[in-house]
DNA sequence: CGATCCCGCCACATT
DNA sequence: AATGTGGCGGGATCG
């Protein structure tokens, strides 16, 4: 260090004012092996500027040019100090110039200047927030080390923050794979969605801790063992990572990144303390927390959090609460994706769309019951923790499809469902809460089932919740067709609208449709169906909490499959037959293209939340209900609600009457997933089994909206797609005409047509296969291929979504069935009855299991639909 | 003096 | 065995 002195000025100094190049890999050079260039860098020596500073120089001489924007940016914005406040985004933006940079060497460097969220600054100005898809930025971490005049220790710090938002994947030895921005707001999504699951409750910030404790302690953890931790998230990535990705022990920076993140997505007030944060990742553990394990976990936040400083999402408070003034950071990013918003660029926050990037975010594991699971990845993963939880993803690898995505994104949306549920569940079961955030950690929890949180809030955020509503309104609107298609494919972006029906989810090709919104109208119709939601009340009632999952599982089971077993099926059957109307989700991100991206992005999210809403509604009505929750039982209370919230709101135009009518029943979401099948490539369509057919259709045009690939084909192209139809919708479709869909009509698909053409299934369940597919999990990789559905291979991946895949390929459709992420793939058979849980599940596992306990069965409508598509039996295995 | 967190040792993973 | 990764925590610096 000594040395420095000298170094700094001139080495360490350069480095600011030299940034040299690293142009190279903007590029997305194929080129650069993944070798590591040599260290040569090293260290040999003491002084290590000098090193550094050789290879720097190398560097810039490569790339000249680069360099100078180096400089530039280099410079930092003054981040420490404000910390920039301010946008978050903003920050990247290379324009920079100017001065700062030079400045450096006003003084030594002092230990800010040298700070991680400093560097993590520089890191980023490197590279463009949204890059455009075509071109993949390779970075290396050797160059950029040198670059930057760091140790690569300090890359590893960034890099693995970045990689756990997705911002950059890992693609080999030493390169890494910058992916901008335009995942973020997915990825931010998906780590609320799992972020709920896994924290469940909220805690006010008082309880917190202690709360969590008890929580915890409560909390089962049965399935989950352990750990959970996890697990969480993981994303999968599609390309570029590798392999290799895993490794080591869970990269817990990693995972600590993601928890964190997703502690400021379930708190409402965005706000989390660094003591907090730090006792609920410590998650082993129990409570005591040794104190040099806390201190140790702090100062990786303190990591953490300097690097999503320089991301803009977060800034550093204070809190005073009672005991004192305790440090914390508040979220200072996008709130509610859900929405979708933004598109691509546009603000960083967003999400985009991009289909392909997206990457997203599939949750890896869970699930699954026992962490077992492992298998995912190879045996390498993990050895290390055996114990439960393990669950961790593996990452794909490399070269994923985006298919996969699409898969995730499908994954995602039934996570989101879940997610839904269980707060809904929640709020209903402590509407009181204070609350202000819980964390809990839960543990994965699979068992969400069972317990009820205690406190449950919505984690979700305000925000959202009013475009919830809208949704909602929209939702049932959506069923109809009327304007459905229209509005949200091409907008899709706008989707939140209300009128739209559509949501679209810009990344993931599918597209749910859920059907009858309008729960109401099913009620009133079929009671007797009963329907899902009777059922599941049913069945709750008579289950009793061990039910619980039981229910959720029916709930969330299509139509098609059979699985649930305990319910009468037939009933169920009845039900979906009659048809509802079908929400539609949509969403399509899927492309690749770019602009479809953006919109479909932001409308699928909306989809999501409108579930979620609804779910509110309904939570609040009934907490007690909770438990039931999905249940009918709810319905009087909530039903009545819903419908008259419905009512209200809907008011609107007919459509939702079409649906009604068309529907008769209730709907009972049973939704089709209409697997890309390869041509159709990208495109997911999940329709409601319930919904008439003619409801879903989409407009053809507005197909062409999208973008993207996706699109829906119309019937004759359709019958390419395998398409699935709830058993019960059979009957339904065929009416078709609901009318709904005015516009979208040129798409429709009807049913007919659609069975003529194709692969559509419809009916019986026994069609349908369940595959089920385990999971949101969903492994991109796998998902790639569809074909396998059945295959337990498939179903290893994942589970995930897999199901698509099937779908695709021609098969008649199957189901979904998520199961667990467990491992075990699960076959088909698996669906068996036996509980079905999870179904849903998700993502990881998180705990997803949770969301539906509760189900929606309140909620019916959309909620449950999607539940029940994702429902899944799950396999026995898991 | 507590909050931050740089720095780099060193273990484990991958080559 | 070499090298890549990244956990971890001592202890320096900041405020």
């Amino acid at each position: 260090e000594n040395i420095f002195d000298r170094s700094r000025m001139a080495p360490k100094t350069p480095i600011k004012n030299e940034p040299v190049d690293l142009s190279k890999q903007k590029g997305c050079t194929p080129e650069r092996n993944p070798i590591t260039p040599v260290k040569l860098t090293d260290r040999p020596q003491p002084d290590p500027w000098t090193p550094t500073a050789n290879l720097k120089i190398l560097v810039s001489a490569a790339s000249p040019d680069m360099r100078d924007r180096e400089k530039k940016k280099e410079l930092f914005r003054p981040i420490e100090n404000s910390e920039q406040s301010d946008t978050p985004d903003s920050l990247q933006y290379d324009t920079v110039d100017d001065s700062t940079v030079d400045e450096f060497e006003k003084q030594r460097p002092s230990r800010k200047q040298k700070s991680l969220g400093l560097l993590c600054q520089k890191f980023l100005a490197r590279y463009p927030s949204y890059p455009l898809s075509t071109e993949k930025t390779t970075i290396s971490l050797d160059e950029v080390a040198s670059i930057l005049g760091v140790e690569r220790r300090r890359i590893y710090d960034i890099v693995n923050v970045l990689e756990s938002l997705h911002l950059v994947s890992r693609v080999a030895k030493n390169q890494y794979c910058w992916h901008g921005r335009h995942n973020l707001s997915q990825t931010l999504k998906t780590l609320q969605e799992a972020g709920e699951l896994q924290y469940g409750e909220l805690m006010t910030f008082q309880h917190k801790e202690q709360d969590l404790e008890y929580k915890f302690g409560e909390r089962k953890k049965e399935t989950i063992p352990d750990t959970q931790d996890r697990p969480l998230l993981d994303f999968s990535e599609p390309d570029c990572t590798s392999a290799s990705a895993n490794s080591r022990k869970d990269k817990s920076l990693r995972i600590m990144s993601q928890k964190f993140v997703m502690l400021f997505l379930v708190s409402k007030t965005k706000i989390v303390t660094l003591d907090i944060a730090a006792k609920i990742l410590i998650e082993e553990t129990q409570d005591t927390v040794d104190h040099s394990k806390f201190k140790t976990k702090v100062r990786r936040l303190y990591d953490i959090a300097n690097v999503l400083t320089s991301l803009g999402l977060i800034k550093k408070v204070h809190v005073t609460e009672e005991r004192g003034r305790k440090p914390a950071f508040k979220w200072i990013g996008p709130v509610e994706f859900p929405g979708k918003i933004d598109e691509p660029r546009g603000n960083n926050t967003t999400s985009d769309p991009l289909p392909r990037t997206q990457r997203g975010v599939c949750v890896p594991y869970q699930t699954c019951a026992t962490g077992k699971q492992r298998f995912t990845r190879h045996a390498s993963f993990n050895g290390a923790q055996p114990c439960e939880g393990t669950r961790r993803k593996v990452s794909s690898e490399p070269n994923s499809p985006r298919q996969e995505r699409q898969e995730e994104y499908c994954s995602k949306m039934i996570n989101l469902a879940a997610v839904c549920k269980q707060k809904i569940e929640e709020d209903t079961r402590n509407p009181s809460t204070t609350s202000t955030l819980s964390l809990l950690p839960v543990p994965g929890d699979s068992d969400f089932c069972v317990n009820p949180l205690p406190q449950a809030v919505f984690p979700m955020v305000q925000a959202d919740v009013p475009n919830l509503a809208l949704l909602n309104g929209v939702s049932s609107q959506t069923l109809h067709p009327s304007t459905p298609a229209a509005s949200k494919t091409e907008n899709g972006k706008p989707t939140l609208l209300p009128s739209q029906p559509f949501l679209c989810f810009p990344s993931s090709s599918l597209f749910m449709l859920c059907g009858g919104l309008q729960e109401n109208n099913l009620r009133e119709t079929l009671p007797t169906t009963g329907e899902v939601g009777n059922r599941s009340a049913e069945a709750q009632a008579a289950v009793p909490p061990a039910a619980c999952q039981k229910r959720s599982s029916h709930k969330c089971t299509l139509p098609s499959a059979p699985v649930d077993d305990e319910e009468p099926a037939a009933k169920k059957q009845t039900m979906e037959q009659s048809d509802v109307p079908l929400s539609l989700v949509v969403p399509k991100k899927p492309f690749e293209s770019p602009k479809a991206e953006s919109v479909p992005g932001s409308g699928c999210t909306p989809a999501v939340h409108l579930e979620a809403f609804h779910l509110d509604l309904t939570s609040p009505a009934a907490p007690e209900a909770a438990d039931k929750e999905s249940t009918k039982p709810l319905d009087s209370q909530e039903q009545e609600k819903w419908s008259q919230n419905k009512d209200p709101d809907e008011p609107s135009p007919g459509k939702e009457h079409i649906p009604k009518e068309n529907a008769n029943q209730p709907f009972l979401p049973q939704y089709l997933y209409v697997q890309p099948t390869a041509g159709l490539s990208s495109f997911n369509f999940l329709f409601s089994a319930n919904q008439a057919p003619g409801a879903i259709s989409l407009a053809a045009s507005q197909v062409p909206s999208l973008s993207v690939p996706c699109v829906v084909v119309p019937s004759a192209a359709m019958a390419s797609f395998p398409v699935v139809c709830s058993p019960t919708v059979t009957g339904p479709l065929s009416p078709v005409p609901d009318g709904s869909f005015s516009a979208a009509a040129s798409m429709n698909f009807s049913v007919s047509s659609l069975a003529s053409t194709a692969p559509v299934f419809v009916g019986t369940t026994a069609v349908v296969t369940p595959k089920v597919s385990p999971m949101p999990s969903v492994d991109p990789q796998q998902s790639a291929h569809p074909t396998l559905h059945l295959s337990p291979v498939l179903a290893r991946s994942c589970g995930a979504l897999k199901l698509d895949s099937p779908m695709c390929m021609g098969h008649p459709v199957t189901l979904l069935k998520l199961q667990q992420p467990s491992s075990t793939p699960l076959t088909p058979k698996s669906i068996r009855p036996a509980r079905h849980e999870a179904f849903f599940k998700t993502p990881g596992s998180l705990g997803g299991p949770v969301a539906w306990k509760k189900n929606e069965g309140n909620q019916t409508r959309n909620a449950s639909s999607v539940q029940r598509r994702l429902e899944i039996s799950s396999t026995s295995p898991d």
